[in-house]
DNA sequence: ACCTACCTACCGACTGGTAGGTAGATCAAT
DNA sequence: ATTGATCTACCTACCAGTCGGTAGGTAGGT
């Protein structure tokens, strides 16, 4: 009668609930999704969810890692790309849209997560984001000095740029609300895009 | 023995339930937030809570709009300041930083609705912002074509300036521990409203 | 025989909300 | 001025429903 699944069809049930949770407290927050939502949304019950899962601290916990541990290589891997000064900075900004575009669930987790000040878990969200942080604050400070940008708060610029980036997706619906148009669609995007990519030029490089 | 209250304690019972409502939704949100905490932060237990309001919901549409006429309310007195240009954006946009400062409840409550997408409940969130984000495109838009502003697009400015402000304040938490000085502490609050006033003045007016 | 992955049935704690009662203030009529 | 009705603001006690989590059982594969 109870209908088994086969070993691994595709996907593991583990890697299936983690899905199901990440975008469901992604929509809903920790607060407003129960275990019967996430075990509803994957085809089981509770009690065979927490089989996998000791408890919903811990999957929300290996949630939040796992998106971290994702976007930290994506970042990483965007800013490994070659180039000096303006070119790369706008080429880690896109790719840092475009990450955030690709995956609204882990924006509007990051949201949230920042929403309750990080410490909703003993999580260590600072270890991880903080050294990336750093390593970009002393890269721009190198090249003010090297005369490639213009001499401002590298790390009030990189607030803004973390605001700006994030703003926008997480709170799409709301933006969607305020201007006509999609604010997910590709041509929005672009548009997006663009005025970001001239906003942080003209305050990082001398133009005329 | 139950001890009972004055009529007027400096402040009525309602708005005091008001008041800790909007501090407790700001904080732990909707969900996180029980009519026994709410009650218990007043002094008083849930069923004499539900005397001053009907139901929960109730509660938190009228935290909701009380915080969002508050705040249009100081946005139009902002916005009706004189001057043309630069001074005026410049203006509106200090005010607006100050406000979203000097409120950080707000800013976190706004933010959660903004991330629910708005449809919390049957407020009207949009019939109230989308009139000042359109009277503020236009004039925007006019001042482009008298040559006072560069011509940009002016719904995206406004979404970032919307997307700078509200995630300074809304994530400090989170930003407090990207670096080392106390996000909302004044001097660190002057430096960041210098970079934003530095960031739209070169965004939006030719120098030199 | 054992293990994995699921199930039903249950637990105590807590949720939003209701029923019904009471102390004290207010007000009207005597 | 006294009395009695009414109103406000609180209370305790309870309700059904849901929460996260556990106990114990079973079907099927190794």
């Amino acid at each position: 009668m109870t209908q088994r699944q086969a070993p691994d069809p595709a996907r593991s049930m583990r890697d299936m609930i983690l899905d199901e949770a990440t975008e469901l407290f992604a929509r809903f927050g920790y607060d407003g999704t129960s275990l019967n939502d996430i075990a509803a949304g994957v085809g089981i019950k509770r009690p065979s969810l927490l089989h996998h899962f000791p408890s919903k601290d811990e999957l929300y916990g290996e949630v939040f890692e796992r998106m971290l541990s994702d976007w930290v290589e994506q970042v990483e891997s965007a800013m490994a790309a070659p180039g000096f000064g303006w070119d790369r900075f706008s080429g880690v900004l896109c790719a840092g849209f475009e990450l955030f575009c690709r995956n609204p669930a882990y924006v509007r987790l990051m949201r949230r997560e920042a929403l309750e000040g990080g410490e909703r878990l003993g999580i260590d969200l600072m270890g991880v984001v903080s050294p990336l942080f750093e390593s970009a604050v002393e890269w721009m400070e190198g090249e003010m000095v090297a005369g490639r940008f213009r001499k401002v708060d590298a790390r009030q610029v990189l607030i803004t740029a973390y605001a700006t980036l994030l703003g926008y997706v997480s709170d799409a619906p709301f933006i969607n609300g305020l201007t006509v148009d999609d604010a997910l669609s590709p041509e929005t995007l672009l548009a997006r895009r663009e005025h970001l990519v001239e906003l942080f030029r003209r305050l990082l490089v001398d133009d005329h």
